[in-house]
DNA sequence: TCCAATACCTCTAGTCTCTAGAGCAATATA
DNA sequence: TATATTGCTCTAGAGACTAGAGGTATTGGA
């Protein structure tokens, strides 16, 4: 049995975040010693670990929420839980290209900088001034 | 004089937005009509425009107000806004080689998934224990 | 065994950048 | 003039936590 600290220390997810969880439904309720402070088991640690796992590779919370219904149901196919790591892959390929134009926009900006007064300041009038930037965005 | 819809309509930036921006001190406030609605100068436009073009680059609301109030002193150096500018730079960097790593992670457990049922899905698996993976993250 | 330190409890409110909705007033158009 | 659209303020909600107040349990050392 661990404590909520235990619990912590072990997965690297924070206490109040542990108790947010449970809250959302992502974790059920555990058991309580005599005093009324949380007691985890193992499936509890693991459980908890995989939704770290999870959040790292930025999966929302619903995301989980599903993939932790399908996996309770294992003699389904795994489509559902396929389809829900593709569409986040497209996600973050979508957000890496936006980036990428992003950082094009702002190296351009700051490369034109002279460090001179803020009148003829490349980084202000880039931003008073769409027409300066090459792409739309 | 602009209403509170035409300067929407005119920077993409939305109505309730517009007011989110004023209650943040990014924006003054404004003149009124005797019916007491907004009613916007050029000035304000370009402000707006100016704040819209920052948060498309990512900037946040405190950024963007420094650099407002930098540009409200044209005599001093510029080293400020170079600074915050090449600031988001690298933090838009570290962002991208996130990604990359997640995208790269997403791949592979996609890639593995075959289909059947959630009993071997690899989706599930990796999920649940970190040694799949790669790399650290 | 007692005391202090630490960890735990609940509850509320705050973070950030908006977005949505209720209920009502002003303005524009036919 | 009637109606449609737009505007107003205020409050609450989104997502994923984080921080703090005020109090209780548990643990380790003297």
């Amino acid at each position: 049995m661990l404590t909520i600290g235990d619990l912590s220390k072990r997965t690297g997810v924070k206490v109040p975040t542990i108790r947010y969880y449970e809250q959302m439904g992502l974790i059920s309720e555990p058991e309580r010693s005599e005093g009324n402070q949380r007691r985890y088991s193992k499936t509890d640690l693991e459980r908890l670990a995989f939704i770290r796992h999870g959040r790292d590779l930025g999966l929302t919370i619903d995301a989980i929420k599903e993939l932790i219904s399908l996996s309770q149901h294992p003699d389904r196919p795994c489509v559902g839980a396929d389809r829900i790591a593709k569409e986040h892959l497209e996600d973050v390929r979508i957000k890496i290209a936006q980036l990428k134009r992003l950082e094009h926009e702002l190296e351009r900006i700051v490369s034109h900088c002279d460090g001179h007064s803020i009148e003829d300041c490349y980084v202000i009038r880039a931003l008073s001034d769409h027409g300066l930037c090459e792409h739309e965005h």
